[in-house]
DNA sequence: CATGAATGAGCTTTCATTCAT
DNA sequence: AATGAATGAAAGCTCATTCAT
């Protein structure tokens, strides 16, 4: 029954069955996310996935080896835009570059609170999921050393261990930005203002932990 | 060396039956405390503590209204221990002062790491847990601002918002301290100098951040 | 300890211990009626009544053997009262007998209705109270029986078996009562103007299916 | 003789999944009944439920919503029988039609006394189960009540309330059923003869009641 | 590729009853 | 006579996962 085309391979010809297979597992991916941003990771059952998906229930396993495979695969996508803006924040300037990369890891929270929260239950229940929490910290934390590193070696940075300083950093966004940009009632979520104060904080004790000196100019 | 005048259980004056009860509370509640740790809040069942404290299952509801109120009780003894620590910790040098509260926080979470791990998932599940959670924070947060305010009356602390800059504080030292001393293999758990080396950490970083110079006499 | 005035066993002369027992058994009694018409028979437990008793929960078993019994006990309160003003109401004159013995029934379920419906559930759940059931409506519809063949014997009843009659009369009689006067929203009980209308309804069929004729006069 | 045009559930539409799921659900409903009836409706669990069909305890969900609406869909299929009958018995000869009636109802009751037993008890429990007693009896009384007033219109019955007589035959000839043919020893259950007599002396109490005269000639 | 009926282990919670005090 | 701590057998219900279709 197969015809020539299938055997082309190329992703880009997709015969229509194919097709269908993708559009399915977006729509099971995007009713995964969406169900555990509202329930959270353990109260998240997998019917309650098919049903938002308008899929069968045994769908969902052609997909994911099991529930604790669909949170990875959700919160995949979540690390990696946390990765790309903490990127592209990046900048030369001392102050500037801080206040970019802090605003790239605090706008991820801001949009995604439900997910932030699953993930961090999820954490507790599933050792993948700690793993993933690990290495998307692991990376923020490391861009953040190889910069105070570099400072260092430019001398304007005081003395200090870059990488035990890189995770507490981190860990004072990340927690902080938890605690007030995603706790709390779920029906009043935090503002934009929430999240220009939170940045402006951030920002202010960073640069003076690393730079240890009221004086902003370079 | 224990007066009758010290002793204010004063186990004495309760008949057979009584003591036996308390005898039984204090075995439930070390119970529970022992399986939330060891499963995490959620894996944690009625049965399994129950078990554990050798009683029937029944005994339970004698004792605690629901699993979630046996966790609260649970997590009271913690955060008490670590309000009582923190209090202790504080000093009148500036930087003893910082080490003190933050070793306080820090041993804490370093003596019952699984317990800490219940607890943030809890907090995720249950909001009358995470209303402890944000009770003890608040507590710790609000010492410390107390403390930043003092300083600046003094002069010696450069200008800054202190509720604000106690919540980053307080945010960075939690979440450090339990990525340093909580995650992470199990089998393997956080040393003493995994503590030491934490609270040398976060206080360079706070005593920076705070005072804004490298300049550590006081 | 015990005194001479203990032996001569005369129920007035009660020693203190006795009178406090006597006390107890009156107050659980109490207690378990309004449990039961509160919550049912199989709803109402044994801590409830306790509880509103002011007793403890094993004080229960020394007055009643078990659930059962305390409810067999609270029934039979009732059904005394059923049979009393059943007889009070008889009378000489045909129309106001009949009268008098249906409003009888109707008054008691009328006060109890909560006691009513718990004795009708009860009755499908306790051989025991279903027996109790029919020794009441056995003396209920025998009664009735005896003065059918009475007014027969007089010539002014039509020819029908006394006792079947007597059945059926009764049976109307309890279930338009419990239907009209007990079922239904237990916020909004049924008034005396409903008790009014059932009576006036049940004698007119009554004395027609009985008497075979529309005249009333005697 | 079965034609495919007479096949209103249509089988053979059915795949082989959807004919099983059927046959499941019939096997379901039975099992529930037959426990209903057995055991009553609060003594009835769903494990003995599952048992008796022989299928897993969860498949009792993929059926029924809980308990109570497992028993509300066995209800259903006994008022449904009772509403087909008392339509069957009826008839333009007066004595014909509420004999005819009557006896649609009672050879209900007598058929299945175990789930009649159960409804009664479950009404006790359930508002959900007591409205539908309420809608099964108004169905029976308002068809009753719209016979009477024909009957008066056309001068042959004497003049009385009929929604209130309807209400009170009904209730006579529900509960006389009841205690004769429902109560008792479940072990030398109630017998045609049984049936008819009780038949005869509510059929005979009825005329007389509604036409208040003892002649029988229309 | 998709379905959805079926599974069964596992959970929390209630409560009548006992008995040592 | 009264207590109340302790028992332990149920019960209803959920849900991740499987597999024949």
């Amino acid at each position: 029954m197969a015809t020539p085309v299938d055997d082309h391979r190329t992703p880009q010809r997709l015969n229509k069955r194919q097709q269908q297979a993708v559009e399915t597992r977006e729509r099971m991916l995007r009713a995964a996310a969406e169900i555990f941003a509202e329930r959270g990771y353990q109260a998240a059952s997998v019917g309650a996935i098919t049903t938002r998906a308008d899929t069968a229930h045994g769908t969902f396993y052609l997909y994911f080896r099991n529930k604790e495979d669909a949170f990875a695969q959700v919160f995949a996508t979540v690390t990696d835009q946390i990765r790309e803006r903490s990127r592209a924040g990046l900048s030369d300037d001392r102050y500037e570059g801080a206040t970019g990369v802090i605003r790239g890891l605090l706008s991820v929270f801001h949009e995604h609170p439900g997910l932030i929260r699953a993930m961090v239950e999820g954490m507790m229940a599933s050792p993948q999921v700690e793993q993933l929490w690990r290495d998307m910290r692991a990376d923020f934390a490391s861009r953040l050393a190889h910069h105070l590193e570099h400072e260092q070696a430019n001398g304007v940075v005081r003395a200090l261990e870059p990488d035990a300083a890189a995770q507490a950093l981190a860990s004072m966004t990340e927690w902080y930005a938890f605690t007030h940009l995603v706790l709390g009632d779920p029906t009043s979520p935090a503002t934009q203002d929430d999240l220009d104060d939170a940045v402006a904080t951030l920002a202010d004790l960073w640069y003076h932990a690393v730079y240890g000196t009221t004086d902003r100019t370079s």
